[in-house]
DNA sequence: CCCGACACAAAGGC
DNA sequence: AGCCTTTGTGTCGG
């Protein structure tokens, strides 16, 4: 059973070390929450019935609750027998609020659960380099991770489902099993920025924190080395669950007043070779087990932590703001200080009488106050849609500091897909309203700048004006004011970094149009898997009407290879679970 | 009341 | 700058 809400303030959730940054009012009191991030990102907690914020908001994306270790299921060992540790480093990165001490999911929204699993006291790489067994004697092949969910009330595994980035329009399926190698799990602002990416260049630039490609292990691999054991290259680092919902069929009341509530479990395993015992009912682990018939391998469970408990609010009215306003939250909007009053424009004649067409509510509270991040200057807030990696902030000095963007040749680095022909550039400007984008302290001063690089530009992304500051490697440092000069901090202060791609190779004799080229988005991309971007996929239908047939759902009996790319599926079977 | 399906619309990506 | 995408959620009807 899960203990309480005692580890709401568990590292993880960065609620506790987070520094409260403010609560946005309007008339019913505090409806949104804003916490700092270890990583310098936001996380901001807000009550869906009580203010809709726009879908491809980046409020959107939060830290939800921390996860803790259950008693592990294996133990594992290298070959001279000793303990290799062993730790799973999940994160919920959209899609749970913490409101009112509880930690609430929406049935009809996605959320998002990302994990990596650490090797303490040993090189990540080193770690690839050796073997290793279960407590029990058998040989481990490779490790891999599942995500799954329970219901607290009776202890019953609950359906999961995926979908793609066309939703409706594309498959469903069971959250798979993902093969990773150990690594660090990337920033949330990583995975917030990588979470849309399709633009080849910035794929690239993500490529190093979420694949290992196997040549980069190197040499004085042993010949038994679990490296070579694993069945694709590159190698996942990190397992992405993203566009997650609950299944639609779960009860989510257990009476009327009662709420059921429900943990979601990441579990780290490994597969082993043939068919091996269930897991007993007593264990926590009964049930997380699976056997492929298509590689006659076994996920076995080694260990797993949970979430406490979460609520998860289904489709009812109630559950939903009432008004009919829209809180607008476009980054530019910021762009040039304390936004304006806002209060959203409601199109909506049509919107009114849809509403009305109902039952009347209270249509006309003006709801809606802004994301005024510091209108009342009070601290200055970091939007970014850059790597927050790239820039720091010294609690001390604060100081603000851009450093060492690093551009990666493709001879350097590990492409993202794979490409020799491209190079992977980003240019950084700075700016707040005091100082406009076009008046960037980047573009006054270059500093550290070292040598610049000469490359024509490939047709998807023509060179612009940004073009001659083209370096290899930017650095530079920026006081921010941060006593004597409070007034000039009052407002909103923005990064950017752009990225661009150079294609060294001849253009294309004709540029392909965007809409002709395969959708990254398709497959691949919920797959976790952008070495193989590019497969063949049938556009969805231009109809409003769906086509008979035309929305796949896989269940137990579902072949992936009816719907997917053999090739996405190159890292281990998966679970197909519905 | 639930759910699948379709629709709208706002911000992000390119 | 302007299109195309993505995703929260409004709505209808079974």
């Amino acid at each position: 059973m899960m203990e309480d809400l005692d580890h709401l303030n568990d590292e993880n959730i960065n609620i506790d070390e987070n520094e409260f940054l403010e609560t946005l009012d309007n008339a019913d009191g505090d409806v949104i929450k804003t916490f700092r991030n270890a990583d310098g990102s936001l996380s901001s907690h807000f009550d869906k019935r009580k203010v809709r914020i726009a879908p491809r908001s980046t409020l959107q994306f939060k830290i939800g609750p921390g996860f803790t270790p259950v008693v592990p299921n294996h133990k594992i060992l290298n070959d001279f027998g000793q303990i290799q540790e062993i730790k799973l480093e999940p994160r919920i990165d959209r899609g749970f609020d913490f409101i009112d001490d509880d930690w609430i999911g929406y049935k009809r929204n996605y959320f998002t659960v990302v994990t990596s699993f650490d090797t303490p006291g040993t090189d990540h790489i080193e770690f690839m380099k050796q073997a290793y067994h279960l407590d029990n004697g058998v040989e481990i092949k490779y490790f891999a991770t599942k995500l799954a969910a329970k219901c607290l009330e009776d202890d019953k595994l609950i359906n999961l489902v995926q979908h793609t980035a066309k939703r409706d329009k594309g498959p469903q399926f069971a959250p798979p099993i993902h093969v990773i190698a150990p690594a660090n799990l990337p920033k949330h602002q990583i995975i917030r920025d990588a979470s849309n990416v399709r633009n080849e260049s910035k794929m690239k630039k993500f490529d190093s924190y979420f694949f290992l490609h196997k040549e980069d292990v190197g040499t004085g691999c042993e010949v038994r080395s679990v490296l070579a054991n694993y069945p694709s290259d590159p190698i996942k680092k990190v397992a992405r669950y993203e566009r997650i919902q609950f299944a639609s069929s779960i009860t989510l009341k257990k009476t009327s007043q009662q709420n059921r509530r429900f943990s979601l479990l990441v579990v780290l395993g490994c597969y082993v070779k043939g068919r091996h015992d269930g897991i007993q009912q007593s264990s926590p682990y009964h049930e997380l087990d699976h056997y492929d018939e298509e590689t006659d391998m076994t996920f076995v469970p080694i260990l797993m932590e949970k979430t406490p408990p979460l609520i998860i609010r289904g489709r009812s009215p109630s559950n939903y703001c009432q008004q009919i306003k829209v809180m607008h939250t476009k980054k530019s909007d910021f762009d040039n200080g304390s936004p304006q009053e806002n209060d959203l424009d409601v199109p909506a004649d049509k919107k009114e009488r849809k509403r009305r067409g109902r039952k009347s509510k209270q249509p006309d509270l003006k709801t809606t106050a802004n994301v005024s991040h510091d209108s009342a200057g009070r601290i200055p807030t970091l939007l970014t849609n850059g790597l927050p990696s790239t820039f720091e902030i010294s609690p001390t000095s604060g100081n603000m500091r851009i450093k060492n963007i690093q551009l990666h040749s493709s001879s350097t680095e590990t492409s993202f897909p794979r490409g020799f022909q491209s190079e992977s550039l980003s240019v950084a400007y700075f700016s707040n309203s005091a100082t406009p984008i076009q008046d960037s302290i980047f573009k006054k001063r270059r500093l550290n700048i070292s040598k610049p690089v000469v490359l024509e530009s490939n047709l998807e992304e023509p060179l612009d004006d940004i073009t001659e500051n083209i370096f290899n490697t930017i650095s530079f440092e920026e006081r921010t004011p941060s006593k004597e000069n409070k007034e000039r901090l009052s407002s909103t202060s923005v990064f950017l970094l752009k990225h661009v791609t150079y294609d060294v190779s001849e253009p294309p004799a004709v540029a392909i149009p965007r809409a002709m080229l395969p959708n990254k988005m398709e497959i691949s991309y919920c797959l976790n898997d952008y070495s193989s971007s590019f497969i063949e996929y049938p556009p969805p239908s231009t109809s409003h009407k769906r086509l008979p047939g035309s929305r796949r759902l896989l269940t137990a009996s579902g072949n992936p290879s009816d719907l997917l790319n053999p090739a996405d599926w190159s890292d281990g079977p998966s679970i197909f679970r519905h």
